[in-house]
DNA sequence: GAAGATTGAAGGGTCAATCTTA
DNA sequence: TAAGATTGACCCTTCAATCTTC
């Protein structure tokens, strides 16, 4: 979990923080579930579309208020049309696009899951930190966001004083350690 | 508009957090994949093989240790052991048990992994955050963390007014919620 | 029966390839 | 060619069921 260049300190933040990743998400899971009978990325997806005038988006769209891939948003509407959340138009002016439409059932779903997930998050987080907590735990993330954005897109440095930095293949020692990694 | 289930600052705080918790992990998915060829998952399993004594430790240490789930464990194993990354051995006192084994190649994969993989987390983590600010966020993780552990068992209130068996439509109050949720 | 452990199925996420239309 | 979108393959995670051994 940690490596040897992280002080004792940081290295016991950063078990936490790889706790909080975990289970916060899978909690948030378990309350939609339990109640609603949604996932929640189902529930991010459907928050979209209930926010908008006639529950109607282009992937595209929905795609960039979500901050998903293509991919990801094409996989997660094929799941949910199979579950009657939502259904797929033919779009009027692109003979490409799509349109994803909210159905009633879906409407139905959100409208019922929104109080009950807001309340969670605030037991399970902003209730359990004070004002200044509050403060500085929203500075840290912002922070981090601005660290992750920055090292994103650009000539995107593989980063690390290990081997990689020249792009040779990999010695014949590694040949069987990084195979079948996607 | 904001709900009147969150405030407008716990609302971007709560935004910026769910980017964190998919940005940060994916970053340091890639970066592990770019050079050592290895999953985040993979990276901490051999971590903790590694820091043993002869690299061989019991599932259910393993899972401990990890804080994983038996199944997620086993199915993680089963995967790098087809890598080659580990072996399973028969456990000389417990007739059901097994033993998990680093081989040569998952040592070496966690040797050349483990000096980029804290660079990167340095990088994108701790040389963002002031000492003040790495105190308060991991004030803040530790406090979220109690929060999960102590709502994690038990009786497990539902919460929330949410929790419709019948398939009601939704009462009139609900149904204006808040919908900013990302 | 309980503990250690594995497996099958299903939802989720990502990458690469593909198809159609602008 | 590029943009909108989908699909197939594979890895990750969880749940329920199962199998063996204590």
């Amino acid at each position: 979990m940690t490596g040897q260049w992280l002080t004792a300190d940081q290295q016991r933040i950063w078990r936490d923080w790889l706790q909080v990743d975990r289970l916060l998400p899978a909690r948030l899971n378990q309350q939609l579930q339990a109640g609603p009978g949604l996932s929640l990325p189902e529930y991010e997806v459907l928050v979209q579309l209930s926010e908008v005038p006639g529950g109607q988006l282009r992937p595209v769209q929905l795609g960039q208020a979500l901050d998903w891939e293509q991919s990801r948003l094409s996989q997660q509407l094929t799941r949910m049309r199979r579950r009657g959340l939502v259904d797929r138009a033919d779009c009027a002016g692109d003979g490409r696009g799509t349109v994803v439409v909210l159905t009633q059932a879906g409407r139905t779903a959100i409208e019922r899951a929104a109080p009950g997930h807001a309340v969670t998050v605030r037991r399970l987080v902003f209730d359990r930190l004070s004002a200044e907590q509050t403060e500085a735990f929203g500075r840290a993330c912002a922070a981090i966001l601005q660290a992750l954005r920055e090292s994103g897109e650009p000539g995107d440095p593989p980063d690390g004083p290990q081997g990689r930095r020249t792009g040779q293949p990999i010695p014949a020692d590694d040949r069987q350690a990084d195979r079948t990694l996607r």
